[in-house]
DNA sequence: GCTTGACCTGGAGCGCGCTCCAGGTTGAAA
DNA sequence: TTTCAACCTGGAGCGCGCTCCAGGTCAAGC
């Protein structure tokens, strides 16, 4: 079991040490350890829901609802159907989400044309 | 020259009457017709500054960004080409936006994946 | 032992993009 | 003529997700 400085978690998940704080402040990451001076030490566990929160947070899943999923398997295996479920209606909403965003995108495009195709 | 209501302006623009207002608050939208009493009246050009808008609202333009990009376009036809490049430096913004929602999109089929090779 | 920088806590503050409210006006339909 | 829903203005408030700050502690290197 490495851990990982403060530091050092926030360089590999990406998130601030401020955010990390937060994270752990509103329950989100729960079960952070200590050294005996009261500093962080980041497990690779923690670090692996680090990435899963990137991931969600990515994809526009409000905190509320990663707490859910966190509090959900902080339960215990028996919240594994309720916890997939919740990524599947997520993803739909993702891939809803891009649906969108490709068909913007494409009107952007359309309208850059347009400059081009101005005399000058 | 139709013109539009308020509320027919945001039933066509998808953006509700207080965001209308504050577009034209912020100096977004400028320039909205009024009746004798003081009602706005929406032309079909207002309405398609709003498509515009709602293309870069959508593709996660701040509000900033597009205030200067109207304000450009009021400046008249010589911003034409920094119109353009705004634009284009926003596309490639969403391109890379799209490229990292599609890798975090996968991550988390992966993950649902993962639950769907679980026992019961 | 001293310095220094990384870290701690609790809590306030912020930037964004709206959203809501009070109190008043307008205008089309009945 | 009366009614009443839609609209007006100015300004306050909000939800989100952090971010910053004060005031202090810890620990590695000199």
């Amino acid at each position: 079991m490495p851990g990982y400085a403060p530091s050092e978690a926030a360089r590999r998940s990406g998130f601030s040490l401020d955010t990390l704080r937060y994270y752990e402040k509103i329950g989100l990451l729960s079960g952070v350890g200590r050294t005996s001076g009261g500093r962080r030490v980041f497990t690779d566990e923690d670090l692996s829901w680090l990435v899963l929160f990137r991931c969600l947070r990515d994809t526009g899943m409000p905190i509320a609802e990663m707490c859910r999923y966190a509090e959900l398997a902080r339960e215990g295996d028996h919240t594994a159907g309720e916890r997939r479920a919740l990524l599947q209606r997520h993803a739909e909403r993702v891939e809803e989400q891009m649906r969108l965003l490709q068909r913007q995108y494409d009107h952007l495009r359309e309208k850059i044309r347009f400059y081009d195709r101005l005399p000058d």
